[in-house]
This record gives C-alpha cells, sequence and structure tokens, in this order.
RNA sequence: CGCGGAGUGGAGCAGUUUGGUAGCUCGUCGGGCUCAUAACCCGAAGGUCGUAGGUUCAAAUCCUGCCUCCGCAA
C-alpha cells in the first residue's frame, strides 16, 4: 500500500523500519514534528523519526501546522492509502483524515479504551497496572477515540520502568501495524466500537507531579519512580535540594515516612513499608548509586529526606 | 553573554571563608579472628587536589583564562 507516516518521538521508530522493511508497502513520505533547540545548549535537533526517515530516503515533512486546504492538497497529492500516525504529536484535522481511502490509522500504547491521551504507558505504571498494551484503531477526530482494530495486551513487570516498557510497546507497536495493514487490505478486521463508560484520559506528565509522597505506601511511591523514568524523574528533597530518585525496591521495614531507616542499603520509610534508593542523582551532580550518595553524603539512620 | 552547582587516591565526599605539601566512609591488597561470612580486628598500597598561567617564602585553598560534567529554565 501506499503509505504516509506521520511520527515524531522514538516509539514510532520500530513501526517506520518495519514498513521499510516489509517489501508490501511504499513509504511516500514520513510527516515529523519540526526540529527543536535541545538542552542546555539549545543545539536544533531533529525528532528520532526525521534521522530513521532520512537513513532510508524517504521524504521529509515538517510542517509547523496541517491545518488548512494547502496542508490537505500537499497531502492528497501523495495518493496515500492509508496514512499511519503514532505519536505525531498533533492532532489531524478532518481535511487530512479524509484524505486516505482506508482511512488514518494510529497505533497507541495502551489497551483503549483506557489510557487515552498523551501519556497512557507512564500512567499505566504509576497507576500500577499489570498489564498493558497496543491497540491499533480507525483515527477520527476526537482524541484516540476511534474504532478500534487490534489490541495485543502484555504484562508489566514488576520493576519495569516506563522507558523499559516504552521499548516493549514500541516493538510490539511496529508487528501491531503491520498485521493491521495487512488484514485491512485483505478485509479481514471489523472495526470495535470503544466503550467510552470504560475510558480514562492518561493526561501529559508534569513536572509538579514528581515530588514523592512519602506518605504514600512504598509500592505507590516504586510506581511513580517506575513511571517517572526516563523523564521526568520522581524527586525528593534532600537539605533543600533536589534529589532525584531513578530507582527503587520496595522492602518490608516500617517506620515513620520519610525517615531513612539503614544507610547500606539506603531504605526510606513509606506511609506503608519502605522503599531501598537505588540510583540517585543530586541536583548539580552525577547520577550514582545511592550506596555512593549517602556514602558521601554522611548521613545518619534515623535522619528525615525533605 | 539565560540562572546555578561541581571537578581532591578505584567510588562518593570533607578540607577552600581565617594559604603552611591532604582527611573521612567505602573499595582493593596482605594478615588475623571464626564452623563460616558480604561481619569484626590489624596492617598496606594508591593522589600532577580538571588544566594553563599569576600573586606569595609557601597555593587544593587567593586572582585570571581554558576544558569537562551536571541541575534549573527554555
Amino acid at each position: 500500500m501506499n503509505i504516509v507516516f506521520m511520527g515524531t518521538p522514538d516509539f514510532a521508530v520500530p513501526s517506520l523500519n518495519a514498513l521499510a522493511a516489509s517489501g508490501k508497502h511504499t513509504v511516500k513520505a514520513v510527516y515529523t514534528q519540526p526540529d527543536k533547540p535541545v538542552g542546555r545548549k539549545r543545539v536544533l535537533t531533529p525528532p528520532d523519526v526525521k534521522v530513521c526517515a532520512l537513513e532510508h530516503g524517504f521524504e521529509v515533512r515538517q510542517p509547523d501546522s496541517l491545518k488548512g486546504g494547502e496542508q490537505a492538497k500537499a497531502m492528497a497529492e501523495l495518493e496515500p492509502d492509508v496514512i499511519v500516525v503514532i505519536a505525531y504529536g498533533k492532532l489531524l484535522p478532518e481535511s487530512i483524515l479524509s484524505v486516505p481511502k482506508y482511512g488514518c490509522i494510529n497505533i497507541h500504547g495502551s489497551l483503549l479504551p483506557k489510557y487515552r491521551g498523551a501519556a497512557p504507558i507512564q500512567r499505566a505504571v504509576i497507576d500500577g497496572e499489570k498489564t498493558t498494551g497496543v491497540t491499533s484503531m480507525l483515527m477520527d477526530k476526537g482524541l484516540d477515540t476511534g474504532d478500534m482494530l487490534i489490541s495485543r495486551s502484555t504484562q508489566i513487570l514488576p520493576d519495569e520502568t516506563a522507558g523499559e516498557l516504552f521499548d516493549r510497546l514500541s516493538i510490539m507497536g511496529a508487528d501491531v501495524l503491520l498485521e493491521t495493514l495487512d488484514k485491512l487490505e485483505k478485509g479481514e478486521i471489523t472495526p470495535i466500537k470503544q466503550d467510552d463508560s470504560k475510558s480514562n484520559y492518561a493526561s501529559m506528565l508534569s513536572k509538579e507531579e514528581c515530588l514523592i509522597d512519602w506518605n504514600l505506601s512504598a509500592q505507590e511511591v516504586h510506581n511513580k519512580v517506575r513511571g517517572m523514568n526516563p523523564w521526568p524523574i520522581a524527586v525528593t528533597m534532600f537539605k533543600g535540594k533536589k534529589l532525584k530518585i531513578f530507582k527503587t525496591k520496595t522492602v518490608c521495614r516500617s517506620g515513620k515516612p520519610a525517615c531513612v531507616l539503614s544507610v547500606d542499603p539506603p531504605i526510606i520509610a513509606c506511609g506503608k513499608d519502605a522503599v531501598e534508593l537505588t540510583e540517585v542523582q543530586l541536583e548539580g551532580k552525577n547520577k550514582m548509586s545511592a550506596e555512593d550518595f549517602f556514602r558521601g553524603q554522611r548521613i545518619g539512620t534515623g535522619s528525615f529526606l525533605e
């Protein structure tokens, strides 16, 4: 099929690679977000999808907006049978949605109708979900509300971070995409309406959510740490500075919340049980093992964080 | 010139304000204790204090340039 691919971050890369390697499909063009300045030095950086697309020699388009007749016309001239959208970063106007004859296919990182929206994978981890997956759907004008085509589920491992789950789901997503396209072309798929009553919305993570509430249970703290990794990273306050918490383990110890129960290994009491810190980073310092950090900071058992 | 923190034996830090050739915790190596140990005891090795220059009788410490790493903001 003739395909126009729309995606931006690394999550979409395995799918683009899969399309390129399939041999069945022709990628007419790749739409992705404009290059953005990144990091302290504000170096203009291309999205991962752009880098990938250029390696395959695909035409790359980076419009600021898709609205307006000109964008729709430019899209129509590519004569796509289907538009594949994966984490593109912008809503598609109806003028674009109506272009391809098979419609627009979206790969979403959750088992719809649960976790519609921007951060489905992270929210699932933060909420302590045991299962998640990827779903392909026919896009409509709503946000992740289109009819579902194929979904595939997977376990969320107890210590898995959102980043690790991201990697797995992005690969699963590529499989689901190829299967979806194949069956769609053969007319073997019956779209299923989403049950709106079972839906919920996974809003983007914000910096304000990073601060760890030690009154929560160890499991909840652990979930938050996992879900916030690799971005934006859960944080606690230490001597007035931010201490990023990258990784934790839950342990069966108890004490007043935020109390340092042990230094080696570093164990912090939560509202219920406790967590062992394994990887941390103090503001202005490099990331290091929690043992190293506590050793250098000379923290005593019985002191408190925050 | 966006704001700020930091570069000290293998790791993480202290020491810098009040200049006088370096200390802590851990690790490593050797020995001891022990049924045994990641536990404990004794001992040892290992540092151009990021880099270049300046001030000084004397610089990790004061001054200047440069390099590197990082947090925030975007």
